[in-house]
DNA sequence: AACTCGGGGCG
DNA sequence: CGCCCAGAGTT
């Protein structure tokens, strides 16, 4: 059953209420690509300064392609997920290798690119080459839960397609707009908590406000316990230089730079750290000083940081780069150069 | 199907 | 402090 008054009341109240944002100011495929890259899992509001700076730096795929690994990991420096830049470059290749630089308008094309998933890939048909092409994210399975009080597991990758089927269904036409009107619905009025029913452009045909309890959808079982792990922090400093080392390149923050770290479990991180820079670097060290750092949080883990702070016990170990390509000993006015994700920049106050 | 991967905002 | 988010890749 085609429900005419929901497409029309919703793209209506997004061509009046939609937020001027730099990724709508046209249509090019690389800029709506980028964005929706950057917008996955990460709020509108952190998004909008990262979009201006990397678009001022790589205005377009072909200036992107010629990046190079380091300046774009510093650019993304703080947003998160950093194999999201990866991926980015991974694409900017391959778009210009394989497709002379334009992106395919084709969903199945579209979904083998580094980084563009089923959502990305809709959003790309929908946004940039106005396809009728569902594009499901976190609002809108909330919206259309809501709407037609859909009881199923929004956590279980499986029901993907019952909301892509309901997103088809009431998508009349406009198809740039109607998306982009879901999802602003999702992210301004059909909130997770205390939603602005009210103010909301298709609570007539709103089965779960009809029934007053917006608020219990959309149903997720789903539930992560995040694990505490001692992780100490190794402030190796020697002639006023401080040695960093590029993480590996997968895992946790793949690629980036930071301290020294290892976990450990004793009462104190002694032990394990003097074992840790012998394995690891062969370097033996002495310590000066622990120092109890903060807390960060990620999605799955608690990082509890203990600042490490050491010497070297014989200078000249001092640099061993040949072996270890990976290391660098810069001043604390250059630790600012490199991209270090946020865990470890907490920590420039204390050094 | 389950797990991994950041960080910020909010009540 | 717990939950949420314009998700995708790996195993």
């Amino acid at each position: 059953m085609y429900d005419f008054s929901f497409h029309r009341q919703l793209v209506n109240w997004y061509k009046k209420v939609c937020r001027v944002l730099p990724w709508r100011e046209n249509s090019d495929p690389y800029r709506i690509w980028l964005s929706e890259i950057m917008l996955q899992q990460t709020q509108v509001s952190t998004v909008i300064e990262y979009f201006n700076r990397f678009i001022k730096s790589y205005p377009n795929i072909e200036a992107l392609n010629q990046a190079n690994e380091e300046d774009v990991f510093k650019l993304w420096e703080g947003l998160g997920y950093y194999s999201r830049a990866r991926n980015l470059l991974r694409c900017a290749k391959t778009i210009v290798e394989e497709y002379n630089g334009i992106f395919p308008k084709d969903l199945q094309k579209l979904k083998k690119l580094p980084g563009i998933g089923p959502y990305t890939a809709g959003a790309i048909m929908s946004i940039a080459y106005n396809e009728p092409v569902p594009a499901v994210d976190g609002n809108v399975m909330r919206v259309i839960s809501r709407y037609r009080m859909l009881e199923i597991n929004i956590s279980d990758t499986k029901n993907r397609s019952v909301f892509e089927e309901e997103v088809m269904a009431l998508m009349g036409g406009a198809p740039r707009e109607f998306n982009q009107a879901l999802m602003e619905l999702g992210a301004t009025i059909c909130t997770p908590k205390q939603p602005k029913c009210l103010d909301c452009p298709v609570k007539e045909g709103c089965k779960a406000f009809k029934n007053g309890t917006a608020e219990q959808y959309p149903v997720k079982l789903k539930k992560i316990q995040k694990k505490v792990v001692k992780m100490a922090i190794i402030i190796l400093e020697h002639q006023e230089r401080i040695m960093i080392v590029k993480r590996p390149n997968t895992g946790l923050m793949a690629n980036l730079w930071g301290f020294p770290s290892v976990p450990y479990t004793d009462e104190l991180p002694e032990f394990t750290v003097n074992q840790h820079m012998k394995d690891e670097f062969d370097l033996e060290v002495i310590i000066r000083e622990l120092e109890e750092g903060p807390k960060h949080i990620f999605t799955h883990l608690i990082w509890e940081m203990q600042l490490v702070k050491c010497s070297l016990k014989n200078t000249k170990d001092t640099i061993k780069p040949i072996e270890f390509p990976e290391i660098q000993w810069v001043r604390r006015e250059q630790l600012k150069e490199y991209a270090f994700p946020t865990a470890f920049r907490k920590l420039f106050s204390m050094l």
